[in-house]
RNA sequence: AGGCGCGUAGCUCAGUGGUAGAGCACUACCUUGACACGGUAGGGGUCGACAGUUCAAUCCUGUCCGCGCCUACCA
């Protein structure tokens, strides 16, 4: 057990730990109906199906995990619900891709054997994702995972649109909607992305149709950014108040290209006087706000457009070309009639389809519709009444803002990949039946037995709005269902605060008039170390089990970026990670701990976590740091079984790290509580690194050669107990790590048999000692002062100095006289600090430094620089002086002395004293050291 | 256009109404029996600019400059 090497490997360790931690079933979730424990659940987030692990989906496990084996720790049943998504498009896409390479499509399949064919890629490569966060350390129960199109969650789906559909909350119409011309479906708002462009605003001419005018031309000048679309228009608005047009009010246009007549019609709320030429053409069948202004004024709705994106026989002569091109040639075609008025340029808002990149068109289009503004009232109350809490609040303004804005939610997606709309046509009377039945025999209506379903399935979102319950049993009553629902944290990027989590919102409470979740924790978004957003074009993703794993730059720049010539993949990641220039070959295998740690280490209000790997590097370190703290320590604390709650020791140096203990519990279980996990890393990595090792370890080894037997048997026991207690606290953040130490060191009595069942400490493990606290504070201070006057004179680090101390406190005095052989140890002193009066002379040759209230003499009588010496101190004593001059002019202000609080003044008061007997300490130097030369 | 947020050490970021912090990087010394993935000590910032509130502002308020992100139908 003692020839631990001398590095911590994790990649020999961790997936021993995960092996037995599954073995043992630690993450099951409890379903004995006697279990009194409190629960604490969260639903994972379902990752797609098609996914693999990258660097967002690590920050979700991590941060779930930890909060998961935090409340495990604590005592609590949790459940960690797992399970993926069937992701729709995302889906259909990548097997149609396949389909594509063997010169098939999904229409040779068919329906049936297309979606047979989908199901079999999910069994073959759906799991990838799920084995990759165990890689990762987290601790979901498994046994439970579900997919969204699972048999049981397919009935809930079925059971959430026939219950809206009968409470009005979902219905069918013929409106404008987003079209995807490349996936060949409808998307919701959500799905369109709009992306700036540098365009152009064209303007043309309509010749105004006027049997009065004989010979005289009238022509009325429109401006649009999108020409092509003029072959739709059914009108052009004007405003009612514009003067230029005020006599053309009621005349029509000429359409130069197809046999229609357009009404020149006034509208106050599509047309604004101050742009383009004031004319407006309006093309109620391709933009959102023509559509508007065609119902308002009854227009015909003339759609140019086939699903496939290229323009139909209502396009004329220009019917069978894509948009693109038939922009194109209306614009010739304009110029050949000598109607093109001229073109400027413009920036516009290109809408693309989120998945493909695709140009999105408006269409009118029949789709399945939820009324949003019925459910989004109840969930904006859920939020300001607090039964839902946002973490962290700043998303609670951009959550309100987009419910009280929310258009209706278009939910059909003409996709085979889904799950199919439960409504049935029937082929007699057209009637639709919505119904819970897989196969309903008659039409509801006119009792027909005609009917077949709507070919339609739902968009991927509507199946993960139920994910909290439908995974649970719902609609059923189940056990789980009443114990595990509402759950308690959803944990998830800020990215899907609409798309998923206001929907949940949404639908939980209508479906179980409950809120699915008593807080909403969000994370930002994993870029790169420049701040650009990952992406796989870009080739600057970083895959976590490179991390984990480790792996030579080549490879990771050929996964990142296929296809591309190795030196260009290469160069492209290099400069996306400047910090991996000075890192060799490649990445190390960090292992899940330091990935764990390093994504713990970000602030949750941080938008861009942009992620370096020399970061990671560092918390690579302090794994190793606890690993090699744990190896020094094993030797002394074998055979001593920590008692729980420790005994109250006497030393000093125990006292205070059992204070510490007890205190880092407390906050680090603090922060985690409130979901600043950073917060609780970083208290425990300073805890562990500055106090454990730094200053407790070497505390001991001191004590282990110059302390009394009682003295060291209270340390080793402190020390096996602190050591026990610093790995419980780890254990969330660091599992793999933490586990193989914790099995290798002594236990209290009546343990689980792992870390990961194991209390997470308290201040039970450590009472509050704030006279330690203090003291060791006062002690360490002035070893690092008397180091500092080594230091600085660059003394052989084996030379031995007399050390002198001197200060008016009693107390101080009487505290470092009980801890003189530590002081001796640390400072290498001349046998234990010799006390001298505050009058006696100071001796020549003595260098100084104040720590606290005490003075701190190193005497040096040959080895000064006195040159250097000279401008050490005065250094310190200008600093000195300045402060002392902005604590003075502080003291000296009434003001401040009325208004401050008693407890400011009082410490600025006592600041001020230190100081002053630094500044005479300083003083006093100086003059020592001109007489002695 | 509206909303949200950011600007703190060379880099990445915490933080607080009472004389500024971390990690990495940097400097010097140290291959000392846990750890060189280490130790000891150190250097470095007018906390974006300008005004205001206050005894006191990096923190609160306002304006401005610079930068992100989200929402939105300006042709």
């Amino acid at each position: 057990m003692h020839e631990l090497p001398k590095v911590y490997d994790p990649t020999d360790v961790e997936p021993r730990w995960y092996a037995y931690w599954t073995a043992q079933g630690v993450f099951a979730a409890g379903s004995d109906p006697n279990d009194t424990r409190p629960v604490y659940v969260i639903a994972l987030p379902p990752p797609n199906v098609t996914g693999s692990l990258h660097m967002g989906h690590a920050l979700m496990g991590t941060l779930e995990d930890v909060l998961v084996r935090h409340k495990r720790m604590q005592g609590y049943n949790t459940l960690w619900q797992p399970g993926t998504d069937h992701a729709g498009i995302a889906t259909q896409t990548v097997v149609e891709r396949q389909l594509r390479q063997e010169g098939k499509s999904r229409h040779d399949l068919g329906r049936e054997a297309f979606v047979e064919r989908v199901w079999q890629w999910k069994e073959q490569s759906g799991n990838r994702i799920v084995e990759q966060m165990r890689v990762l350390g987290c601790s979901a129960d498994w046994d439970r995972v579900k997919f969204t199109m699972d048999p049981d969650l397919s009935r809930a789906v079925r059971e959430a649109f026939v219950r809206l559909y009968e409470d009005k909350l979902i219905y069918r119409a013929t409106r404008l909607i987003n079209w995807c011309s490349d996936c060949r479906t409808a998307l919701s708002d959500l799905e369109v992305e709009n992306e700036e462009a540098d365009g152009k605003l064209y303007e043309f001419a309509y010749e105004v149709i006027d049997e009065n005018s004989g010979s005289a031309k009238m022509e009325l000048i429109v401006a649009t950014t999108r020409p092509e679309t003029m072959l739709g228009d059914t009108a052009v608005a004007v405003h009612p108040e514009d003067p230029r047009y005020l006599h053309l009010h009621g005349k029509k246009l000429k359409h130069p290209f197809v046999e229609r007549e357009i009404p020149i019609i006034t509208d106050a709320v599509l047309v604004d006087m101050k742009f383009g030429t004031g004319a407006v053409k309006v093309t109620p069948a391709h933009d959102f706000n023509d559509f508007a202004t065609g119902k308002r004024h009854g227009l015909e709705e003339i759609s140019i457009l086939n699903l496939d994106g290229t323009l139909n026989p209502a396009g004329g002569r220009f019917e069978g070309l894509t948009v693109a091109k038939a922009r194109k040639e209306v614009k010739l075609a304009l110029a050949a009639l000598g109607l093109e008025r001229g073109e400027k340029a413009h920036k516009l808002q290109v809408p693309r389809c989120q998945r493909c990149r695709t140009v999105v068109e408006p269409m009118i289009s029949t789709q399945w519709f939820v009324k949003m503004q019925p459910l989004a009232e109840p969930a904006l109350a859920a939020v300001r009444d607090g039964r839902t809490q946002i973490v962290p609040a700043e998303w609670v303004k951009t959550y309100e803002h987009w419910l009280t804005n929310i258009q209706d939610w278009c939910i059909s997606r003409q996709l085979w990949w889904g799950h199919q709309i439960p409504a049935f046509h029937c082929d007699a009377c057209q009637h639709i039946t919505v119904t819970r039945e897989a196969a309903p025999s008659a039409c509801e209506s006119c009792g027909g037995t005609g009917l077949h379903q709507d070919p339609d399935v739902l968009d991927t979102w509507f199946s993960s709005g139920l994910w909290p319950f439908s995974t649970l049993g719902w609609p059923d009553n189940t056990p789980d269902l009443c114990r595990f629902y509402p759950t308690s944290d959803l944990e998830t990027g800020y990215d899907i605060l609409f798309f998923w989590v206001a929907r949940m919102l949404m639908l939980g409470l209508h479906l179980t008039g409950e809120v699915p979740f008593r807080r909403v924790l969000l994370h930002g978004m994993v870029v790169d170390e420049t701040g650009e957003k990952m992406s796989k074009v870009k080739g600057n993703t970083l895959d976590p089990l490179d991390l984990i794993h480790g792996a030579s730059f080549d490879e990771v720049a050929k996964r990142t970026l296929p296809g591309a010539p190795l030196s260009e993949a290469l160069q492209k990641f290099k400069k996306a990670y400047p910090s991996t220039a000075q890192m060799g070959q490649g990445f190390p295998a960090y292992g899940a701990d330091s990935i764990r740690l390093t994504l713990c280490s970000y602030s949750p209000q941080a938008k861009r976590i942009s992620l370096s790997p020399k970061r990671i590097e560092g918390y690579r370190n302090f794994c190793n740091k606890v690993y090699n703290a744990v190896r020094f320590s094993l030797p002394h604390i074998e055979g001593e079984l920590p008692q729980q709650p420790p005994t109250r020791p006497t030393h000093l140096v125990n006292r205070w790290i059992l204070s510490r203990l007890g205190t880092v519990a407390e906050q680090a279980t603090r922060s985690i509580d409130a979901f600043r996990l950073d917060e609780a890393s970083s208290v425990l990595y300073h805890f562990i690194w500055d106090e454990l090792c730094d200053w407790y370890l070497e505390f001991n080894k001191a004590l282990f050669v110059t302390g009394t037997e009682a003295e060291q048997l209270e340390t080793r026991q402190t020390l096996a107990h602190v050591i026990e207690g610093a790995l419980r606290a780890l254990h969330p953040f660091a599992p793999f790590l933490s586990e193989e130490l914790w099995q290798r060191v002594p236990r209290p009595e009546g343990r689980p048999h792992c870390v990961a069942l194991a209390p997470f400490p308290t201040r039970e493990d450590g009472p509050l000692d704030s006279d330690a606290e203090r003291e060791i504070t006062l002690l360490t201070t002035v070893i690092t002062a008397a180091r500092t006057i080594r230091s600085d004179h660059e003394l052989e680090k084996s030379a031995k100095v007399p050390l002198q101390l001197r200060t008016q406190d009693p107390e101080s005095r009487h505290l470092l006289e009980a801890q003189s052989a530590l002081v001796e140890w640390f400072v290498r002193s001349e046998g234990a600090p010799e006390w001298v009066g505050p009058e006696s002379p100071r001796p020549a040759g003595a260098v100084t430094a104040v720590a606290g209230n005490v003075e701190v003499l190193v005497g040096l009588r040959g080895l000064i620089d006195p040159a250097k010496e000279e401008a050490r101190l005065d250094r310190k004593l200008k600093k000195a002086e300045r402060d002392i001059a902005g604590l003075d002019a502080r003291l000296s202000n009434a003001n401040f002395l009325k208004n401050a609080p008693a407890d400011v003044v009082e410490a600025t008061q006592a600041e001020l004293e230190t100081l002053k007997t630094q500044r005479a300490s300083l003083i006093a130097a100086v003059k020592l050291l001109v007489e002695l030369n």
